[in-house]
DNA sequence: AGCACGCCGACT
DNA sequence: GTCGGCGTGCTC
């Protein structure tokens, strides 16, 4: 053992840099957490490294206050893991480490379950033999018990001896009976049972399932590219039985599961073992627990959404992401940005074990990987059964009659499939009753004070609604410029559901947004609504989506496809295309095929007909053409600095600063800064400058120079900013 | 980020 | 006479 050594602590501060501390009384391993002293107030940190000495002088160094973990916390791997995700994110280590871990483990907790075993003293040995306690029977008989058969935990006592527990406190008292904390260490799982299917697999899911099987034991890099219901959840149920099977776990991530049970519930029905859900409505306990749970192995299959790729398996043997395309696996605000479908890639890679990534409108960035040979592409072409693959037609809005929103051959068509006895989807993107409040007579339009951005119009509730701050106030009958009545302009889900109702009086409707739709229970009731065959007319915005069929649905109309196809940003054709084709896919799944019309006013667009004639396959590869020439990605790499201020000009005036600070540096190209799409927004300006480079080591080595650089500017005190490496929207 | 210290207005 | 406003400076 050498001299002294040092520790490096990464501290869950903005400070990017490790903090240097001398040790405690106790040795501390990579990877534990330590109590220590900062300023004035004690952190918790985790050891990082050790080293001989110190770059500080070592009058400033101070001792550790306490080892927290006897064990490390965080394995090796999955240390140098969240290591790498620092660096490649540029955000401090310590904010990483803390983005990872459940709150009541970066306060200090016990990582470990501490379960109370209960037993009986010698004192107590004695006092059963000499037969006191003569008039105390319960307390006589939980001390019998815990003599004859102790220790035992509290579940085992609750089991056995009701109301023990009020039992146990004078036992406790006279010292005849104690209670011991006990650890629990690692859990050894005995292989699971086979799981049963009665589904039989297809063809192509079978070869799908033979591929991945061949790849288990190693990274590789897999794209399910199958339509909605051809069956790709079945692929990942049984490739995660044959990882069960090996002795190993699964790490599951989707999308958003605090709204969509099912996904879980589905896995619960197929594997007896133990499986952590992971996922925003968890509570600071159950999180901890489920946390726990993974690290000591005890859940096998660990399902959750973005934050869960750093979960701790033991012995991981697959990751899927499903719904890869699916813009929620990137974290773009707050703290610590990153692409949880990017990181799983890394981490599968790392640990060397495969990923795979499922979708029925895979991101570009995974075709890209397979075109590059990177990723090995997996197709599920066919419904399962017999469905038929809905057929999509535009209708020309210039060319048609249109009533409140609706086009007279789409209203037509509801009629039909109404009288058919079919379910109708409406899809619009837009909540609330109508984007816009104008004035009739002078023009005014109700802004939000503190955005550049239109109140939305919420009639029933009767009220105006910011929807990007929240910004909210009573609905004005009149113009407060000119006295003259106002009125909504444009549709909401509100709005086209009114409309429905009174076309189609009697005739049930079930709204799916944000406003009507709060918490997982209203969607199950919504869903089971549409289900039963009570509904039959869905109205609803992206909530429409994602994730759940709805068999009898026979038609679906999109109101509004041409919000995105004049969009500023690279990605906004790639986010129409998926968006329409997932809720196509909602429709037809039994043996009616389903009918899909889009509204348009710009039928002749190439985005839409490429979509039309070729579907999402061939609407991609015309759409990645124009990527690359134009240098987007997936064929350039982009990260962009994003300020804000509440004055004006701080945010444009800092990254000016920052640009300066750049130079000329060779293979990266800036861009701006130049105002964001949306100036101001809840009271703060915004500004970005925009990093490209054709190359990802390139554009890492800038950013590596050029950050403590920035970091170091006067300017960037006053205000907020952050850099987004793999920023999905650019405008 | 916290949490100090540090100098100027309205209150018991 | 104090309580407290948030400006700037530091944390191994």
């Amino acid at each position: 053992m050498s001299a002294e050594q040092i520790l490096k602590v990464a501290l869950d501060t903005p400070l990017r840099r490790l903090f240097d501390y001398l040790p405690g009384d106790v040795p501390a391993a990579v990877g534990s957490r330590v109590r220590v002293p900062f300023g004035r107030q004690q952190l918790v940190g985790v050891v990082m490294g050790l080293a001989e000495g110190s770059d500080v002088p070592v009058a400033k160094l101070r001792p550790v206050t306490e080892v927290i973990d006897a064990e490390p916390l965080l394995p090796a791997a999955l240390l140098g893991f969240l290591g790498w995700a620092a660096s490649y994110y540029h955000y401090p280590v310590g904010a990483v480490l803390a983005a990872a871990l459940p709150k009541l483990l970066r306060e200090g907790v016990d990582a470990r379950e501490a379960v109370a075993h209960w037993h009986a003293t010698p004192a107590g040995q004695e006092a059963l033999a000499a037969g006191s306690l003569g008039r105390a029977p319960k307390q006589r008989e939980l001390l019998a018990l815990l003599a004859a058969q102790g220790p035992l935990v509290t579940l085992d006592l609750a089991e056995r001896l009701p109301r023990w527990r009020e039992a146990s406190r004078p036992l406790l008292e006279r010292g005849l009976i104690a209670q011991e904390d006990v650890v629990a260490t690692a859990v050894d799982a005995a292989l699971p049972a086979r799981a049963e299917s009665s589904h039989t697999l297809s063809e192509t899911q079978q070869a799908a399932f033979a591929s991945l099987c061949a790849g288990l034991g190693q990274f590789g890099s897999f794209l399910l590219d199958g339509v909605t219901g051809s069956g790709k959840t079945e692929v990942y149920l049984r490739l995660i039985d044959e990882v069960l099977a090996r002795g190993q776990t699964a790490l599951v991530l989707c999308p958003e599961i605090g709204l969509t049970p099912q996904l879980v519930s589905r896995f619960r029905e197929r594997f007896s073992v133990p499986i952590a859900a992971l996922h925003s409505q968890l509570t600071d306990r159950e999180r901890l627990a489920a946390w726990r749970s993974a690290a000591c192995g005890e859940a096998r299959i660990v399902i959750g959404t973005r934050s869960a790729v750093f979960a701790p398996l033991r012995d991981l043997g697959v990751i899927v992401v499903d719904e890869e395309h699916d813009a929620s696996f990137k974290q773009h605000e707050g703290g610590f940005r990153y692409s949880a479908r990017d990181l799983a890639v890394v981490r599968a890679q790392s640990t060397g074990v495969p990923v795979l990534l499922g979708s029925a409108t895979p991101s570009f960035e995974s075709l890209h990987n397979v075109a590059l040979g990177k990723s090995v592409r997996l197709s599920l072409p066919r419904r399962a059964g017999a469905a038929e693959p809905p057929s999509l037609q535009l209708v020309d809005m210039r060319a048609h009659a249109v009533h409140r929103g609706l086009s007279t051959p789409l209203a037509m068509a509801i009629d039909r499939h109404l009288a058919d006895g079919g379910q109708v989807l409406v899809f619009i993107n837009r909540r609330g009753y109508a984007p816009t409040l104008m004035c009739s007579g002078c023009g005014w339009i109700a802004p939000c004070q503190h955005c550049d951005a239109r109140m939305t119009v919420h009639q029933r509730e009767g009220r105006l609604s910011c929807h990007h701050c929240g910004a909210d106030e009573p609905l004005p009958d009149d113009c407060p410029r000119c006295g003259y009545k106002v009125k909504p302009l444009g549709h909401g889900t509100e709005r086209v559901e009114e409309t429905l109702a009174e076309r189609y009086p009697g005739m049930p409707i079930v709204r799916f947004d944000r406003d009507a739709v709060r918490q997982a229970s209203d969607l199950e009731a919504a869903i089971e609504r549409v289900t039963s065959g009570e509904a039959r007319i869905l109205v609803g915005t992206q909530m429409l989506t994602k994730g759940h069929h709805f068999p009898d649905v026979t038609l679906v109309a999109v109101l509004n496809a041409d919000q995105s196809l004049f969009s500023t940003d690279f990605r906004a054709a790639e986010r129409l295309a998926q968006t329409i084709v997932q809720v196509a896919g909602r429709a037809g799944r039994a043996a009616r095929a389903g009918e899909v019309l889009i509204q348009s006013e710009f039928p002749q667009h190439p985005l839409l007909l490429s979509l039309l004639a070729e579907g999402y396959a061939g609407f991609a590869k015309q759409a990645l053409i124009e990527r690359a020439a134009a240098g987007w990605p997936p064929y350039g790499r982009l990260a962009l600095l994003r300020a804000s201020g509440v004055k004006p000009e701080a945010a444009i005036d800092f990254l000016r600063q920052a640009r300066k600070l750049a130079g000329t540096p060779v293979g990266v190209t800036l861009q701006g800064p130049v105002p964001a799409a949306m100036v101001r927004r809840a009271g703060r300006h915004y500004a970005q400058l925009l990093v490209e480079s054709t190359e990802r080591p390139l554009l890492q080595r800038f950013l590596n120079s050029w950050l403590p650089q920035v970091e170091q500017l006067e300017s960037g005190r006053a205000l907020r900013w952050a850099l987004d490496v793999d920023p999905l929207e650019v405008f």
